[in-house]
DNA sequence: ACCTGAACACCGTTCAAGT
DNA sequence: ACCTGAACACCGTTCAAGT
């Protein structure tokens, strides 16, 4: 929450990274509508003047988040593929990290910022750089489990986009067996 | 756009319908951010005071677009589940519907109201009910196939959620030789 | 280098008054 | 029944002035 935030005293002046902060703190619990200057400058304790120091207008700000969202999104990626374990288990291992919707902050700001990227030309430049950078990882583990390069292709789209579209599903909607029982069809090794 | 509608003579006086056609239309445009009140009066001919008359606030009115877009989700899957044709084909339909993002503005609707659920109740709520309408349709096109019942709950949000997942990707992310292959990796039929 | 304070424009909301 | 016009609060933006 901001109105915790708003609390704290300020010590040392503020820098650019410390408004972004405080924005992506505001999108996940907002949505877009909720980044604003006036009130983000409240919960940092300063006046909404000194935001136009550090950045141009609204746009920038916005502009900073989607740089270190993106940033941050691919950083994840790499860590993944570093992983020295057998392809399926890191496909297990993050078919749990969206399907048990274990992190509703950063879900948050992604489906926040795709909403964004329908209309907005940065965002969805951001989005594809994190798209491209995830299918090209889970093809490669496709890949590891025997799928020719087409398949494996095709195998990645299909995982991805799934973990991806029910994570923004209503939970419960669908029963827990079931979507492991959709994991399982994914994983099926080749014939 | 709604400056063309601006530009339109105002005849009969505005009912609440026309308020929510015409918030539709600024929301496929630009977001949630962008169903404001002034403006929208200002593309309705009328000055925002108007819009008091019809609406408590501007969360009225976002509720009654949650309301009118569900109700219009929920009456196209029954209209799909009328064809009298075999599953398949409604599948493939269904398929070609979302991959070929041939409606781009309903698509936009869609994920900002997605977007908009992640902090607000009644729109998680609307959202919950147009993915169980979805669900049960296409649960009951993979029972046709032959699929037995917990299997094709799987298959069907497996399908679901691809197609939901895939469309809010960057087109360009993937080619549509492997976004084909996707398609009938799920319409395999049992064995 | 970073922030304040005052100013102005834009939008949400109210409401008395108009037709 | 539906709309106007004026009022006020809130937020984006600017900028001269402060430390």
């Amino acid at each position: 929450m901001t109105s915790r935030r708003q609390a704290e005293a300020r010590t040392a002046p503020l820098d650019a990274a410390a408004w972004v902060a405080g924005a992506l703190e505001m999108l996940a619990d907002g949505g877009i509508d909720a980044v604003r200057v006036e009130p983000l400058a409240k919960a940092l304790g300063v006046t909404k003047g000194s935001f136009y120091w550090h950045f141009a207008d609204r746009r920038a700000l916005l502009d900073a988040m989607l740089a270190r969202w993106s940033e941050g999104r691919i950083a994840a990626i790499r860590q993944q593929a570093e992983r020295r374990e057998p392809p399926e288990a890191v496909l297990r291992h993050l078919a749990a990290l969206y399907t048990r919707h274990t992190n509703p902050r950063g879900l948050a700001i992604e489906i926040a910022i795709r909403s964004l990227a329908r209309t907005d030309k940065p965002a969805a430049k951001a989005v594809r750089a994190v798209d491209e950078g995830r299918l090209r990882l889970v093809a490669a583990l496709f890949g590891g489990l025997g799928w020719k390069p087409a398949d494996a292709q095709a195998r990645a789209l299909l995982f991805y986009s799934y973990l991806f579209g029910e994570s923004l599903l209503d939970t419960r909607a669908v029963d827990a067996q079931t979507r492991a029982r959709a994991v399982e069809t994914l994983l099926t090794p080749p014939r």
